[in-house]
DNA sequence: GCCCCCACGATTGCATGCAATGAGTATACA
DNA sequence: TGTATACTCATTGCATGCAATCGTGGGGGC
């Protein structure tokens, strides 16, 4: 049921955008056509939608080139992160409303996630947890903004991070801090641990 | 030196997704095709691009949808424009970062636009004067984003709002008191404003 | 009169063809 | 050896063709 343009771009999206080796390298239509199996006109169209999502740069005669992630970018990633998980914080803690249950529950799944052989499971429940509260604030068009963060995340090079030893370890104590002001009902503190694990991530990135 | 497609892009966002009378109406490619004088392809894929921005809905066998703007999804949209604005205005007010000079001149600019027959310049300077406080944050992600939510924002029906008497006015009024405590270096009257501004709107949004 | 079913037509989704363009390279020349 | 130049070929961007699929209307049955 999936069309060659949703296969091409899945494709794309999570076996060619993540591979470190190809940033900054291009791809012809015709390439990625041959190895999926299908024509040029899907693969153009997926193209054009991560050309929109500014993952990659279609250039004409060239090809389309694997955009690499500055490190101004990755720091605009979590200011832009920030923004909006501070803002979930705010709106729901007060109130009572925040998915303590939900959070527990993902915080609890992270944790026997260790080791390498777990990092992409360990990221997409890491997306998970921070996606969930700002879900929870029933705003559907910045759910839908938030998660077209998640991409260039994955792109920014999150994948090595968390094969780095110590970081997942790193992670699940700063998941705990946010959940445990989140629980007090402590907004601000709330807002200072997402800070602080943005923080601490943007430092991780910009070192790798 | 346009390309097909992006003629597609900008003849469908201009003149055919604000036009009230063809919300929920159903396009064809064929026809698309035929009104602009290229071939199914390139508007295949300007119809793709705004899929993914959600401006058109794409039903197999029927066509692609204008998607209507429900009242739920205009609140959401405020309140997406209130995180950014207000966040703009806390970042640059307390360390007189704030473009002053600039929003100045564009109030200026708005000002002189008055009658149904400056609608459309005064909406886009309306736009622009925003879009210079999230801006001069100096996020290009941030701003992108925010720019991203303006199409929606004409859909919403921005352009009739403009043609209502006294409209225009108001949103002077409003603007003058943003621009205001900007220049006075009151980050939290700022704020406060904005929201002013963003909850009248809605309110005019969501009567018409 | 109402409902169901079938066949037609329209529409998409993809494959393929083709011309224009520019990158990369080999070559000639200083 | 370094540089300018012309040529080749890959690549895009668009047009067109074609089959699969689904909406839709008309005719037949109840």
């Amino acid at each position: 049921m999936t069309s060659g343009r949703e296969k091409a771009y899945a494709f794309l999206k999570e076996n060619v955008l993540t591979d470190p080796d190809l940033q900054g390298g291009f791809l012809s239509e015709q390439e990625i056509a041959d190895r999926i199996g299908v024509s040029r006109t899907p693969i153009r169209e997926a193209l054009l939608l991560l050309a929109a999502e500014d993952l990659v740069r279609l250039v004409p005669k060239r090809g389309a080139q694997i955009v690499p992630l500055s490190g101004r970018e990755i720091t605009e990633l979590m200011e832009l992160r920030g923004i909006v998980e501070r803002y979930a914080a705010e709106q729901l803690v007060p109130g009572g409303r925040a998915p303590v249950a939900e959070l527990t529950e993902l915080l609890e799944r992270q944790r026997v996630l260790s080791g390498p052989e777990h990092a992409k499971e360990f990221i997409a429940v890491d997306h998970l947890f921070h996606a969930t509260m700002v879900s929870a604030v029933g705003n559907a068009l910045l759910s839908k903004h938030y998660d077209g963060l998640r991409s260039r995340q994955i792109r920014a090079g999150v994948v090595a991070l968390y094969n780095q030893r110590g970081r997942q370890e790193a992670v699940l104590t700063e998941h705990r801090a946010i959940l445990a002001a989140i629980a007090e009902g402590d907004a601000a503190a709330a807002c200072t641990a997402i800070d602080g694990h943005l923080d601490s991530t943007l430092k991780v990135l910009l070192a790798g």
